[in-house]
DNA sequence: CGGATATCAGACCTACTGACATTG
DNA sequence: CCAATGTCAGTATGTCTGATATCC
């Protein structure tokens, strides 16, 4: 906004301002009641139908939330009935969240249906190299979220003999 | 974090999830209290300092807030004397935000303390050429956040007779 | 009078902290 | 007994909506 350096200082506060930006039009442009659960909600639903069965401690380590937080959230999916909660048989302080065949099907259709003005704005406003780019860029930022820290506190292969 | 297509809607849902996990970890690593100021305190506080001087409506429209939303956040910096409220000797309705000097001196050093995280992670965890990448690639995502919306809803130079 | 701006009041969503029970 | 997991309760923040007053 007025100073020009390049410093990671500088590119620090550029991409967190970029990102509160961006954030803020998907909020006002996918008003809160276009779907029926939030954001938080569907990326965990997400994780919990392509991941291997975690608990609701995992899913919070790797959304960097609190485990209290992520109960809320996986709270509502299940009143919803789109997981289901699964005592893990060897360890009786684990719940394991497995998804439901409707938690399965919603995910697929919501988590599309909820990005649709990015994916618009996407296909309108980017030319063919910026979309190329945009890989690239989301790698970069998953890197970021997760530097110094297990990139996804992996689901204990305590039990199941799932190969890690 | 399953299907491997590049298409917009796959590439939208990256990026928001991306953004969420990104953010999640700087809300975690900088801890509430870290700073007197929050982020979206401290942006409008920014834009005040090195934009021309705006009403709460216009800092608003640029961040993609409701008026009453970004009249809560100048209040804040209001009351801790960052920013005073001027009327518009032209417009009776208009009250502009002005940054005091005390408002340029906290703006200047907060902005880089509040992302201090995420600079030593830059640093740390890209390497030069994904440095200079980031530039272009902050520059996408405020496209996006802009995409088919004014640039950043210019302080309406009706009263002074600032060139537009 | 209608449109724009600001303000007051109430609500919600999401995440956080602290305290406690249960299990390994 | 200690560590880890889960649950209950209360708190805080940032945003939203609705209603109202003032000014062009």
């Amino acid at each position: 906004m007025a100073p020009p350096p390049n410093r990671p200082a500088r590119l620090a506060t550029d991409l967190a301002n970029a990102m509160t930006r961006l954030r803020s039009r998907l909020r006002a442009e996918s008003g809160l009641g276009s779907a029926p659960w939030s954001r938080s909600q569907l990326t965990a639903l997400n994780r919990v139908v392509y991941g291997s069965p975690s608990t609701t401690s995992d899913l919070a380590a790797a959304e960097y939330m609190r485990p209290q937080s992520m109960a809320q959230t996986v709270g509502t999916l299940e009143k919803d009935g789109l997981v289901e909660r699964r005592a893990d048989p060897d360890d009786g302080r684990r719940i394991l969240i497995v998804a439901t065949d409707k938690g399965r099907r919603e995910a697929e259709y919501w988590t599309e249906a909820r990005e649709a003005w990015l994916t618009a704005a996407i296909e309108n406003t980017l030319d063919e190299d910026e979309v190329a780019a945009l890989p690239p860029l989301v790698r970069i930022m998953e890197r970021l979220a997760d530097a110094d820290a297990p990139p996804f506190t992996p689901p204990r292969s305590r039990a199941s003999g799932v190969s890690s």
